[in-house]
DNA sequence: AGCTAAGTTGACATCGACGTCAATGTCAAC
DNA sequence: GTTGACATTGACGTCGATGTCAACTTAGCT
């Protein structure tokens, strides 16, 4: 079939490599799908100029990704975790002997840190994939999917606070782990993809001041 | 010229009616663009949709309007005015009588709850918003502007809670107007526009909650 | 009625991105 | 060195949304 095609793929099969040399192809068709899509945008981002930037013949794409939105969707599938896991990595500077409060406060400040880092290195993917999110019912799942984990994971968070005792306990964890998120994510885009120059130090300080004052947890002044 | 018009408008100038009758039909394709916008997304409209829907040409859109792009920023500057300035009316219900921090919690509150009012009764054209905002340079600046604007007003409240002694004077009064900001857009952006099901009240108190809180405001629980 | 400017119309040309496919190249196994 | 499955190539046709334009309609004015 012929031009425009909505959202999804096309006739073509997915295919996929079994050589050696086919697996290459396909790597670099990738890698080459992820720089023009950094660079262009998705809407702008021509299959051609992917080929091209690959140094491979235009038809070859059609080998491995049954169309511009194919590709994106793989890129996201095999991207995105590595970028979650990224951030996953806990544990690293020494928790400070203090007060559970004091812990737990540190605890936040350097996910916060962690997560601007993350976003700070993937920046122009970062705005892709929001780009992505608000057209592409199956991108939008993944970006879906990715939140809740991470909600959920402060959630659990909270509850454990909770039942230490050290946050009130008709605070609704679910909810306020959606707004926090929500804080974080919002500032570090806004600074990030929109704006462009900023503190990272005061953002990063600030934004963990608030979730735990929000949480009701005691913040040294 | 032909197709795919990257970004914006085209070689037709504007064009402003004169008549009456002008004046009906270019309202009537503001309108009716509004409606293919809202149910199918920016990229999906086709210009032929709007025309017909306005029960006009095809050409006739091309009077007032140099693209898809054009009628787009028209409708975004035509409707964003009264947006904010329905979320603007204050001072609706009596300011209940307490101590001045509470009076301040009582106004965070009913802003907030206008602000998610506004956003129910406009989802869609907020999403639409949203969408073009991460393609169209025009439209972001536009989406900047009003974020400015309201980023503004809740820093000045701050500062002004600071001055009076109930905020922590050294808290970074921009940086935190920046967040809060952006939690209560982000989590009412998350429940309407990709969720879908959720408890309006149940989040506002939240918000409202936490807002006060992360400000060191006292809060009964 | 006659005139004119403004507005309206819709068939048509244009254009460029997409996806196809028949031909050609590669390489490992026999 | 021959074979054949897998991979690569790139010129080509298709398609449909966009934007143009010359003819036509409307309505205000004298």
């Amino acid at each position: 079939m012929p031009a425009a095609d909505p959202s999804a793929g096309t006739t073509a099969p997915p295919a996929v490599p079994t050589t050696e040399r086919g697996r290459r192809m396909r790597a670099r068709l990738l890698a080459a799908a992820r720089e023009v899509f950094e660079r262009d945008g998705f809407l702008e981002a021509r299959v051609t100029d992917i080929s091209a930037a690959a140094g491979a013949a235009h038809g070859s794409f059609y080998t491995y990704f049954g169309s511009k939105t194919a590709v994106f969707r793989a890129l996201v599938a095999e991207t995105m975790d590595d970028l979650y896991a990224s951030m996953a990595t806990r544990g690293e500077a020494g928790p400070p002997d203090g007060s559970p409060a004091e812990v737990a406060v540190h605890r936040i400040d350097q996910a916060n840190r962690r997560f601007v880092a993350m976003y700070r290195q993937n920046t122009a993917l970062m705005a892709l994939f929001e780009q992505v999110t608000t057209f592409d019912p199956e991108v939008r799942a993944q970006r879906q999917a990715a939140r809740e984990r991470n909600v959920g994971r402060v959630r659990h968070s909270i509850e454990q606070l909770q039942r230490d005792g050290l946050v009130a306990a008709d605070l609704d964890a679910e909810y306020a782990a959606h707004a926090l998120v929500a804080m974080v994510n919002g500032a570090v885009h806004y600074w990030l993809v929109l704006d462009g120059e900023f503190e990272e130090e005061r953002l990063v300080a600030t934004l963990t001041r608030l979730w735990a004052q929000a949480l009701g947890l005691p913040v040294r002044s």
